[in-house]
DNA sequence: AAAAATAATGCAATCGGTTGCACTGTAAAT
DNA sequence: ATTTACAGTGCAACCGATTGCATTATTTTT
């Protein structure tokens, strides 16, 4: 059987012999069509199965109904978490998705932007790679008044909404409470400086050194890229150091866990010879021996509210610009692998 | 400053006294423009920054140029991978790619299907859900001639191409393995048995058994989800089997995972007492003690191949019809968590 | 009862790219 | 030298929904 040809809203007016123009004022919920009109077109449109193209209407309408999202990396438990939170609140509200990843390269960054802005997104959810240097490819968003809101890794001075954790006390929160059991010689392993997330835990964990009266000492503090060989390398480094740390504060759940596991084939016990705290509150933090310490970080929510500020903006229920940037809670989980002292 | 309009192929044609007509044509690769005039065109295009109007284009073409993806999950490692594989792909041949998932419900599976179709994708890669019962709601793709490629879990014998492993040969390599460690009490934790996934490598695993002598004992077969709250339970239930089992196939890294700290915080030494066997070789199985044995399941090559499969098909390439069923090399990957002996 | 306001609908242009058909001019074939 | 072919280009009709403006019918106001 040959296919049928789409039902459109020409086909509907003829059966009715009413305008197009009445079908589709109909469709929508505008109030300028009569009851009676009104209800046998939503009848025939049903009976019909009627569907809205989506091209017409986006090329007359010059909007796209879709929103952007560029993420710094797609294999990633936290992103993924923040993907679904998008696409909660994205779905409730009828808008699509369109997800381009940067694998933490400030060119292909660039490239994604660009593709999105000629794709006509209606607005933009991103997070930046780790080589991002400043926000020139966000300009045509910017230029042509589209919504762009940053999450996780954003310029916190610079253009467009942010949705972000307070980086600075999460990393004075796990430095203190590695002091408080006890540490005394504490590591850091972080990723890219340029990057708020890191320079921020890591002005947190100076502070926390600091208002303790501990020296930091600039070889304590390992940076490297957060995947499994990167991870793998710099607990070689940690290993190398002398006198050993008694305590590691290390930015990502999966990046520990690797360093964990080095150090435990290398003999160090976790956490009498080294307490170690992790990043992200990852559902690996639960299945590592010990398990781990961490700091919460609620991605889905980050996710839902990312996406609830561009479509409010957009509906024109609040403006995005007002309300800049978004604080969310996120708070020390303690586990066994920093628990030297049982208090 | 106010923003300019978006450049059009009638912007082009005015300023080079042509007719949009040649433009168009010049602007894709048809040959039937002269050199000359698609020069100056191409020069004129860059220099005024033009970009198609894919709404437009796709509006006349009645086509979209994009891909939907349907998935069971979004926050898996497994998953995840297939999408980088998949982007990849979409990305090199410029197909945009529209991402919805069921959260493993049939209900929204359908209801994505039907979103998806009517927002004219130009086909589909999908994995079903674990309660999903039929393909009805992808005959409307079957009707429009519109290809559709099943992943991971598929229908064997329904319509559609597919890519997937030999989960048969899987579970029977699994539980083979274990059983050459000594083992003779082998459970199986596993989820819905509806999914060829689960009930193919179930096959392999009651194959092994049969060619080793081993009698198949159904208690020893727990079905449940594999997230965390499941998988803890599933544990529970391992430790009230009397006897103990000596070895457990799991078909989830992740799953197993939680599994083995549940057995480990209740006493039981791995492999020693119970040698465990998981599956997917997520990032997980490397740095969780002991390390885990498992089954490399490429997904990310899966996605890249679902997606060539689909493009190839569009691109009138090959015909998707004809490759039907794509098997993908997959192996046993062995781990401490598997060794009892050291052969 | 006449005038004014309002509700319901239609007309036709528009969004921007694509493509079948027709036309022109030059090159190749006879 | 004539016919034939074809390369290069333009014309105009689409694709389907939207919306400002005009028109008509109906209700409200005075």
């Amino acid at each position: 059987m040959a296919r049928d040809k789409d039902i459109t809203i020409y086909d509907i007016a003829t059966q009715l012999g009413v305008s197009p123009s009445t079908v589709s004022r109909a469709l929508k919920n505008t109030n300028a069509v009569g009851n009676a009109t009104r209800k046998k077109i939503l009848a025939t449109a049903r009976e019909l199965g009627y569907q809205t193209n989506t091209f017409a209407s986006n090329l007359r309408k010059q909007r796209s109904n879709t929103l952007g999202v560029m993420v710094h990396e797609l294999r990633s438990n936290f992103i993924t978490s923040v993907l679904s939170g998008i696409e909660n609140v994205a779905a409730e509200t009828n808008y699509d998705l369109i997800i381009a990843h940067s694998s933490e390269n400030a060119k292909k960054e660039r490239a994604n932007a660009n593709n999105l802005f000629h794709k006509r997104v209606d607005g933009l959810i991103a997070s930046l790679a780790s080589d991002t240097s400043n926000l020139h490819h966000f300009k045509s968003f910017v230029d042509k008044s589209l919504p762009v809101v940053f999450f996780d890794r954003v310029f916190e001075q610079d253009l467009g909404a942010k949705v972000i954790i307070n980086n600075f006390k999460a990393g004075y929160d796990a430095t203190q409470h590695l002091i408080r059991q006890g540490c005394e010689r504490i590591a850091h392993i972080t990723s890219s400086l340029n990057r708020n997330v890191y320079s921020e835990r890591l002005r947190g964990y100076k502070a926390a050194l600091a208002d303790n009266g501990i020296a930091f000492d600039e070889r304590m503090v390992i940076v490297d890229g957060l995947a499994e060989e990167h991870a793998a390398y710099s607990a070689k480094r940690i290993l190398k150091l002398s006198p050993l740390p008694d305590g590691i504060f290390i930015t990502n759940d999966f990046c520990a866990a690797v360093v964990m596991q080095v150090l435990k084939d290398a003999g160090i016990h976790i956490p009498e010879d080294m307490a170690i705290v992790g990043f992200n509150n990852d559902a690996i933090s639960k299945v590592i021996s010990p398990k781990l310490t961490t700091i919460d970080y609620p991605g889905y929510e980050m996710g839902q509210i990312a996406a609830r500020q561009i479509i409010s903006h957009l509906k024109g229920t609040s403006n995005i610009n007002t309300t800049n940037t978004i604080i969310l809670h996120s708070e020390l989980i303690i586990r066994e692998s920093s628990l030297k002292q049982i208090s």
